[in-house]
DNA sequence: TCAATAGTGTCTATGAGACACTATTAA
DNA sequence: TTAATAGTGTCTCATAGACACTATTGA
């Protein structure tokens, strides 16, 4: 794949330049709880916890590198990771010129299967310092995520197929933390839904109409 | 700055892992002539047209980077870089692994001095195929842009203050490729900015108040 | 005066929000 | 029946869009 021929203008080869290293570290959110939670890893070096993330392998496309990283650090199975942004302040990184690549992958609570000793959720409004500013990436990955959730019913598919219009709610009011009316966030969503059999009681009340993501 | 005894828990200094090549190319957007634009440089190697982009150095900051290339390979002075995507296809570079951190930078064709041998300006609409994919930053520099442009007036300030409300009207039409309402459109903006002193006529009819951003 | 451009009054359609009402179940 | 939850009818208010009107200039 590399052309080793290869020489710039004034006679360098691409591998005379110094390179930075490129890492990625990646914000996997989840509802569980009723709580917009984040998964943290525990830095086997500082024994600090941290997002998991690791250095791109070559010629790796950087999904990859986030599906592996989960893999290898959390034991987690990652869905679709997204990119948010490079953190490219040089003095970020303890350990050197590292450029981070941060994402967000969002993986219902159900295919999360989380070893205590390597990992943990913690809810984002509970979520302490971590370490390299990781705690931007949070940021960067939260405001995304409430993006994401402004417009379109369970974006990512964090509800389990079908669900009722009261379960959707809750998903978008957790993930936003903001109450919503529900007269209004119904008829905002139903049209974006396709409605699925049957229906579904929770204890007494008229039993919910069930949906399914369009 | 580099700790170079930092070693990861398999033994290994950050030195030791494959490093891709970062790059930064970016999309120089201005309007003139009443069209969107975009700066393209004729690439020395490929004798192509492309953005202008440049690796980047050790311990540079990204829009330090593209700074940099902006003066170096255009003989530009760029304003405020602005991330927009990391194209991390292996394939994507002929000269080996390069990751590129695409950029978007927003600059006043008033302050755009374009040496013909160079570089040059070229309409959007009109800019055909370019290297390596930079049709592909183009498109998310545009994306980019018009979404800056549908709620705030001249988020980058193309226009020379001050300006009258049809100038603001026009530049707006241009970057978002669409006609608007007079009306419609001034009650939107006219909350947004600062009335500035005078009137300005161009030709017959009422002289147009001017306005400056907020 | 007329032509041209700037700016406003106002009607209408749409949609968010709020509130009250009806609907359907368990106990 | 009552309590609880689901869902709808409808009023109000804010806003976008459209259109017509007024305002102010040069020629």
């Amino acid at each position: 794949m590399a052309d080793t021929e290869y020489r710039d203008p004034s006679g360098k080869r691409l591998a005379d330049y110094p390179h930075p290293s490129v890492a990625v570290d990646t914000a996997v959110m989840t509802v569980v709880d009723g709580e917009l939670s984040v998964l943290q890893i525990c830095d086997a070096v500082d024994d600090d916890w941290r997002l998991p993330g690791t250095f791109v392998h070559e010629g790796e496309r950087l999904a990859d590198s986030v599906l592996r990283s989960l893999r290898e650090k959390a034991g987690v199975e990652g869905l679709a990771p997204r990119q948010l942004h490079v953190f490219d302040d040089p003095s970020r990184d303890s350990r050197g010129w590292v450029l981070s690549v941060a994402h967000l992958d969002v993986v219902p609570a159900a295919a999360l299967t989380i070893d205590p000793g390597r990992a943990r959720l913690v809810a984002v409004a509970a979520s302490g310092a971590m370490v390299h500013a990781h705690d931007d990436i949070l940021e960067y990955a939260v405001a995304q995520l409430r993006e994401d959730h402004r417009e379109r019913p369970d974006p990512h598919g964090l509800l389990a197929e079908p669900f009722t219009m009261t379960e959707l709610r809750r998903l978008h009011e957790v993930v936003l933390g903001v109450e919503l009316q529900p007269d209004t966030f119904r008829r905002a969503m139903v049209g974006r839904l396709v409605v699925a059999e049957g229906k579904r009681a929770e204890g007494p009340g008229k039993p919910a109409g069930l949906y399914r993501r369009g």
